[in-house]
DNA sequence: TACCCATTATATCGAGGTGATACATCGGAG
DNA sequence: CTCCGATGTATCACCTCGATATAATGGGTA
C-alpha cells in the first residue's frame, strides 16, 4: 500500500522522503499515515527493485551516508504504477486499501474503479450483515456498551452501503453515457451485475 | 491489545491457545481479529511475563514441543488484567484499542470509563474538524472521489460523536443515580468536564 | 475394522508496520 | 552569533499478519 502511494506521489515530480511523507500524510493523512520507520526501508526496496532511483540532492558532496537525497519514478516504476492502479483484488476491498485507491481513482480505469467499489461493497455488506447477526443472536447475552458498539457499526455499515451505492449508480450513467457517445460497439453493458 | 484481551478472556475459565482464539473471534470479532502468527508469541510472552501459566492438557503424557497446552491465569495476571482496566490512556482513544476496551467495559471502573469515552469524544472530534477543514479549503481542487471520502468521513465522525455523547450522558445519570444512594460524600461532582 | 477427513491444536517464517530515538544540516529571529 | 524549529536520513525493538507446516483426535462410512 505504502509503495503504491510513493509511486503514485513520485508520478508528479522527484521528492526528499521527507516531503514524500508530508505529501502522504496531506494525501491520506485522513485515514492513514506512515511512519518513516516503514518509509525509509520501504524506499529501499524500491530502489532494489528498480521501481525509482536516487540521486544526491547536491551532485558536489555525492554520497555520505545521511546525503540528502531525491527520489525519482524510472519507466519500470510508471509501468509498476499502471499495474497496482488496475489491480482490484482482495486488498482493495478493506478499509486501508480502499482508502488508498481511491486517493488514486481518477487514475484509475473506470472498469477497475467498477470492481473495486463492487467488492468493496460486497465487504461492507458481510460485515453488516455479521453485526445484524450478532445483534440478533445476542440481544440480551451480550454486554450493554458492545451491544451499543455493534448498533454504532451496524448503522456505519449501513450509510457505507448506501454512499457506495450512489457512487457505483454514477459511474455507471457515466459509462453509459461515454459508451453512447462511442457508440458503444462490441459490448454494450455487459459487466453491469457481476 | 492482544494481552489485553486475552487476559480478561482467561479471566472466565483456563484455555487452549486455539479455544482462545475462537474465543476473541466471538468477542471482538466485529473489529480486530488476530492471528496465530500473534498469538502465540503473545502467550510466550505473558509466561515469561509470569501473567500465565500453561499445563499440559494431557499430564501423563507430558511435554513435547507440540504437547496440547492449557492456559491458566496467575494472581499477577489478574493483578495485571487490572491495572489495564483502569487504563485511560491514549492508547484507549483509538479505533484499535477503543473497540477492546469497550468489550471489557462492564468491567472497567466508573470513572476511567468516562475518562476513556470522553478521550475517544476528542479523538473522533479532532477528526471531524480535520476533514472539515480538508473539505472546506479544497472544494474543488481535491479529486472527486476523495471529496465523498472525506464527506463519508465526516458523517461517520458526526455519527460517532453523537453517540459518544449518548454514552456519555447516560454515564452521568448513573453516576449521579450511585452518588445518591451512597451519599455523594468527599468530591460531589467533580469530574464532569474536564 | 479400516479409512477419510474436518476439527482441534501448536508452531514458525518472511514481510512489513509503529513509535521512539538518534543524528545532522540549515535558515531566520533575537 | 547563537539558539531553535524545520528539514532530512536512519535505525531499533517490538508487534502483527498471512501463509504454511505439523500432528493428534473423533466421527461417519465403506
Amino acid at each position: 500500500m505504502l509503495e503504491f502511494a510513493i509511486l503514485g506521489l513520485l508520478h508528479e515530480a522527484p521528492m526528499h522522503g521527507y516531503v514524500l511523507r508530508k505529501r502522504l500524510h496531506e494525501t491520506l493523512g485522513m485515514f492513514r499515515t506512515f511512519s518513516y520507520g516503514s518509509l525509509y526501508p520501504t524506499l529501499r526496496r524500491m530502489l532494489r527493485a528498480g521501481w525509482i532511483v536516487e540521486e544526491p540532492a547536491d551532485p558536489v558532496a555525492g554520497w555520505n551516508r545521511r546525503a540528502k537525497r531525491v527520489y525519482k519514478l524510472t519507466a519500470d516504476g510508471k509501468e509498476r504504477f499502471a499495474e497496482l492502479l488496475s489491480d482490484a483484488g482482495p486488498q482493495t476491498w478493506d478499509d486501508e486499501g480502499f482508502g488508498v485507491h481511491l486517493a488514486f481513482f481518477s487514475r484509475t480505469p473506470a472498469d477497475v474503479r467498477m470492481r473495486i467499489l463492487e467488492g468493496r461493497r460486497r465487504r461492507v455488506e458481510e460485515r453488516r450483515e455479521g453485526l445484524r447477526a450478532a445483534l440478533a443472536r445476542a440481544e440480551e447475552k451480550i454486554d450493554r456498551y458492545t451491544r451499543e458498539l455493534h448498533q454504532l457499526g451496524l448503522e456505519t455499515s449501513e450509510r457505507e452501503v448506501r454512499w457506495l451505492n450512489e457512487l457505483i449508480a454514477h459511474e455507471q450513467a457515466e459509462q453509459r453515457g461515454t459508451q453512447t457517445f462511442n457508440g458503444g460497439s462490441a459490448r454494450p453493458t455487459h459487466t453491469e451485475d457481476e
